[in-house]
Formats: C-alpha cells, sequence, structure tokens
DNA sequence: ATAGCAATTGAAAATCATTCGCAATTAGAT
DNA sequence: ATCTAATTGCGAATGATTTTCAATTGCTAT
C-alpha cells in the first residue's frame, strides 16, 4: 500500500469516524485500515486481532470486538454469520450485496441482483411486512474446487 | 393430541430414525415428538429441553444438542441463526422455505417463491457454482406489530 | 429370552465466541 | 493547559454448545 492511499485512507476514516460521532482513536483507525485492506474478504474479530499483533499493535480482543460493534451500528460494517463459530464483518460499501460460498474451500463470492430484490420486496408487503433489509446466503460447490 | 395421532407420529419417527441408520432410543423419539408438535414454530435447544423437564423426561440438555445435530445430519431439521444468541432448529418438511422475521416482535414467518428459486439457481451457475441450498432471511417490522 | 457389544446417555467439566467490570488512559471541548 | 466523558486493556464472567467418561440401553446373534 502506497504512503498516499495509506494517508487518504487514514483522513477517510477519521472523516467517517468524526461523522458517526466517535471519537477518532488509534484502534479505531488501525482497524478501519485493516478492514479497508483486506477488502472483499470477510473477516473475524480474531483475525483482525491477529492482524494488529502482527503490525506490533497492542489492542486487546475485547477493543475489537467493541469497535466492531460500533462500526456495525455506525454502518460501517455489517456482521455475518455465516456456517458454524465466529461471525464475521466486512465493509459495508452501501450496496448491500448478497453471497454464495462454497462448501469445499469456505470461499465467499458476492452478488448483486435486481430482480431478487425486487420481487423480496413484493414477497415482504404481500405478508404484511415493511421490508428493513434482507440476507441472502448461497451454499454450494465452485466448479474450480478441485483444480488445485 | 390424539391417541391416534402420537401412534402414527412414533412409528413414522422410529421408521426415520432407522432408516438414518440412527437407534431407536427414546430421547430421540420425544425430541422428534416435540418438533412435529410445535411445527411450523422454531425451537431453540433450551425450548426443547425446558418443554422435555416440563413433560417429566429427564434427558439431558447435552443430549438435545446432540440429537438435533444427529437430526441435522440425517436431514430431519434445518438449523437457523437468525439474529443474535442461539440457534433455533425446526422440521424439514423438504420444502425448503425461507423466512421473514419481525424486528420488532421477533415473530418468524416462512414463505417460498418460485421466481426466487429459480433467479437463485441462475445466479450461482453464471458464477461458477453447482447450487446445494439457500439461505434467505428477510428482517422487517410486522404491521400488526403493535396492535395489541 | 439372553448375553455381549457398540451406541447412547447424563452430568459435569471444558471450550469457544463474545461481553462485562473496572481502573488507567486519552481525545477533544473549555 | 485543564477537565471530563469516552475509550481502552486486561481479566473475569457469560452464554451457547461440545466433550469426556462412566453408566445405561438398544440391537444382534445365540
Amino acid at each position: 500500500m502506497s504512503p498516499r492511499t495509506q494517508e487518504r485512507q487514514t483522513q477517510q476514516g477519521t472523516h467517517d469516524l468524526r461523522k458517526a460521532g466517535l471519537k477518532v482513536t488509534l484502534p479505531r483507525l488501525r482497524i478501519l485500515e485493516i478492514l479497508e485492506a483486506s477488502d472483499p474478504h470477510h473477516l473475524s474479530a480474531e483475525d483482525i486481532y491477529k492482524e494488529l499483533l502482527a503490525n506490533d499493535h497492542d489492542i486487546g480482543l475485547a477493543t475489537v470486538y467493541r469497535v466492531l460493534t460500533q462500526f456495525e451500528q455506525a454502518a460501517f460494517v455489517t456482521r455475518h454469520h455465516f456456517a458454524g463459530g465466529q461471525a464475521v464483518f466486512e465493509l459495508d460499501n452501501g450496496d448491500n450485496h448478497d453471497h454464495i460460498v462454497c462448501l469445499k474451500t469456505g470461499k465467499v463470492a458476492e452478488f448483486k441482483d435486481e430482480e431478487i430484490e425486487r420481487r423480496l420486496q413484493e414477497i415482504a408487503t404481500e405478508l404484511g411486512f415493511s421490508l428493513t433489509e434482507h440476507r441472502i446466503v448461497l451454499y454450494g460447490i465452485h466448479e474450480d474446487h478441485d483444480a488445485a
């Protein structure tokens, strides 16, 4: 990552944090940077914690969880509970895409489809709901799964 | 529940268990019965455990978890991780429907839609996946949420 | 029916992910 | 520079689920 990019991201992060009414602290900036650098991958709190340690940043796991929860409330990130275990987080670019997970490799791909969105909206309305959000996760086998 | 219905269900359960290569035990039959009786509601392991106790069946919570996991592998039940906390289970009737959850009341409604299914199939194929299953959860506010 | 063995169970301890309590630190307003 | 509320780190606590292990039970071959 170029120093230029780093700088721009940090400024961006500072701006986002202020907008959300969160103090600009090193842990928050660092976590934002890690999320940005990993985009569009999905990281668990533990992943982020390890990445912080690997960069000699002594930030506690509890703080990572707290910050991620705040980021979620501020709509910076989205929390997913795919299969089993721990939640994963990804930067929310506002496009609210959906996911397809390979059952062999665990790899996650993303997609977004107008037809689906429109139809889900209709369905919710038919059932008497005002739709707030949706989560779609497809599970399947990617064709390249055994091509090493 | 009539004795007749009870009997039929138990026989059915016995049959299902045998087919799945599971020994026919009282805990497994009782848990199956509770799932059948509650259909189509979603029960947590704890819910089932409490229901068992309420009926004077001394079955441990660990057993409930073990049995539910076995039932999931045998495709008798589906495990869901809606918002927060504990997993919930429901009998799998083979129709693989989807869910919409009210954010106010937590109530869950179900739906199934051909158009959605068809389109998801297409999307998976376009992305190079062979689709195994899908999970859709809509979150919204039901219009009757504040009508007491 | 009955003995034998593997599968199953209950209870308690262990584990895993996540949250909380609290004293020490820090960002940002005055 | 000062003050104060927000934030952090650490360890303990929590909640859900899993594991361990000895005791029990279902099924299979007498």
